[in-house]
DNA sequence: GGCCAGGACACCA
DNA sequence: TGGTGTCATGGC
């Protein structure tokens, strides 16, 4: 793989050939990853919520304990009281907050759709943006989580495997704010949410398996590359 | 026992 | 606008 990263400002570079040669190099190492790894729309918009600034593998078992108590459905959730609830993410961390920004969400989704995800595939992007970043609780990448794995619309997952591995090859400086690092990605790649699922599920599964954002390890597939990009 | 992991928000200068 | 503290568990 030959990538030419150079440095500058990004938004004066081009990145669109850097983007989808790391995009093509990654599938074909890690191949199809068909996220979010999860059963139903609502148990991604749960998953979102719970992963925030915690392993995924606690929010595994808090998950798994809604589903041993048949609990995973909006309707269930939304009538039940929020010690039971927190008592039940424990697992994941944060559960008292997390308790709440669950119930949160489901206020917002019964007040204005009737507690249905499927209605809100219809309203257009920007406007379910602004709406879900409202719920207090929902930031930008919980929002875009939502946004892409449980509703299917084209918005660009930034996490924190995000900003590795883009620090690390040089696509973006560090510090770099949400809304540019999305940009770099929007304004680079075709507009399309299979690719900005699969890229960023490749992203993880990369950071996960391999890479963990060391500059100087040796086992990650980029690393001749970012040696040369210094 | 310390560090880290798929954030968000309040508060302050 | 940017820095800091808070929220907390579980694996290594």
């Amino acid at each position: 793989m030959t990538v030419m990263v150079k440095n500058g400002p990004p938004s004066a570079r081009n990145l669109k050939p850097i983007l989808l040669k790391v995009y093509s190099f990654l599938y074909k190492i890690y191949g199809p990853q068909r996220w979010w790894p999860a059963n139903s729309r609502f148990e991604v918009v749960v998953g979102a919520i719970l992963t925030q600034n915690t392993n995924w593998s606690n929010v595994e078992k808090a998950i798994n304990n809604l589903k041993k108590e048949k609990l995973l459905s909006p309707s269930i959730l939304h009538k039940i009281n929020p010690e039971r609830l927190a008592a039940l993410i424990r697992p994941s961390g944060y559960y008292n907050m997390k308790a709440k920004r669950l119930k949160n969400f489901l206020n917002f989704l019964f007040s204005n759709y009737n507690g249905k995800l499927s209605s809100m595939k219809r309203v257009p992007i920007e406007v379910l943006r602004k709406e879900v970043l409202g719920v207090d609780g929902i930031g930008p990448e919980t929002a875009d989580s939502i946004l892409l794995y449980a509703l299917d619309k084209p918005v660009f997952v930034i996490d924190a495997y995000t900003r590795r591995i883009t620090e690390c090859l040089n696509i973006a400086r560090q510090g770099i704010s949400y809304d540019d690092l999305q940009a770099i990605f929007t304004q680079n790649l075709p507009v399309n949410a299979g690719l900005f699922n699969e890229f960023h599920a490749l992203i993880v599964m990369h950071s996960k398996a391999i890479c963990k954002a060391r500059p100087n390890c040796e086992e990650c597939i980029f690393h001749s590359e970012k040696r040369k990009n210094r």
